[in-house]
DNA sequence: TGTACATCAGTGAACGCGCGTTCACTGATGTAC
DNA sequence: TGTACATCAGTGAACGCGCGTTCACTGATGTAC
């Protein structure tokens, strides 16, 4: 083993994990055991998800989690954070390529959050589908509250607004409940399903030219 | 006990249980069983409801219910099935109200979906929260789809048509989204929760207005 | 009206299972000397 | 550079629990005679 070679290893912990041997540290489980996590609330649903498959997914024993999340919940809701992150990300990265003030950005925000809805369907509902009891945490809400503010934010150029007005606050909560409502029954059974032959773009753009006007 | 008592104990099954003693038959179990799953699912969540805890709750041993039903999932099939179809009665009863191709009658099929969300918040969930492969019943469907005509056919009213169109199935499908989505939010979070201080009849009347308009 | 009988709704005990969490432990790691 | 040591991430076995479902059974009921 070169010198170099050594500095990499002892530098980078993430790069440890990519080596052959297993390694009795295991670099960054939590990391690790978060995606297990996103990745079985997909495949199986939030509500069987266990600790136990995130363990054997993850390749630790079933005790390891404890070390880096208080219990089952904490792991769901670090789950959840980490998807609402990936989310906004996806919302800020489609308007950049959009004019500010065009009201194509509000369709923008709308077919990011069906995407979301519809790519990740476990993550979207363990965040709204009503678990509110089970992984109740401010830190969800303040994420929730950021995405929404993005979207104010457009309403407001959209309409004129020089700020946050009770007004826009109302057509913000209007547009937002439309494509809520609509990721739920796209979830659920799809535009194809349905008989509609309607294309999913025009529809978010019409309902944003009625609630703006 | 006179004749009359006599016949009236013999011929009318649900009123055994009304008697003090506890029949070794229950009468109507079947029924009695849906009620507690019923009542389970809103006290507890859909996702900790237990067979066990709906036996206590209509006090017969846990093997009881599977003289009824198959297994666990067609006990909360049944307990949606007769949720919906309250839901539709009550639809249907506040339509009466209102006179054939007002306005109004849109805004009312709203706040009744929405009245359903927000009272029965967990039959409400198991229809729509996405259980989708757990309670997989093609009577669930139907029994939305009915639903969903009755909004069809009042909003093909509305716009004058004499059928249902695909212009009728396109508003039709905008308006159900935004009520879905609205029932959703106010569930998890409440109008007065969020600081949005109007109106929730306001709310219907202003978006039946935009979509119809 | 009284009796014998078939039916089948409900019993209660038991099963195997997967779960979340705990515990005392082990051994790889970084650091102080 | 080499050694002793403290740290603490991960182990593996075990726990108690509630769950869904099954089984042979019991006894209330309605009916045929």
């Amino acid at each position: 083993m070169t010198s170099t070679e050594k500095n990499q290893l002892a530098g980078d912990h993430a790069d440890r994990r990519t080596v052959g041997k297993k390694a009795y540290h295991h670099g960054d489980l939590r990391a690790a055991l978060i995606e297990a996590t996103r990745q079985l609330v997909e495949e199986k649903g939030p509500d069987s998800f266990s600790v136990s498959q995130a363990c054997k997914l993850a390749g630790v024993s079933t005790a390891a989690p404890y070390k880096h999340f208080k219990d089952k919940n904490e792991m769901l809701v670090a789950a959840v954070l980490e998807g609402m992150g990936r989310h906004r990300k996806n919302m800020l990265a489609a308007l950049e390529s959009i004019p500010e003030g065009s009201p194509e950005r509000i369709t923008a925000i709308g077919m990011e959050y069906i995407a979301f809805a519809l790519n990740e369907p476990g993550i979207f509902r363990l965040k709204f589908g009503g678990f509110t009891d089970r992984i109740a945490d401010p830190r969800l809400e303040e994420g929730g509250q950021q995405s929404f503010g993005i979207l104010l934010s457009e309403v407001a150029k959209c309409l004129g607004e020089p700020e946050i007005t009770d007004e826009v606050r109302r057509r913000g909560f209007l547009l937002w409940s439309f494509v809520h409502g609509l990721s739920f029954i796209l979830r659920d059974h799809g535009l194809a399903e349905k008989g509609e032959k309607f294309d999913l773009h025009d529809l978010l753009e019409d309902v944003s030219e009625r609630m703006l006007s």
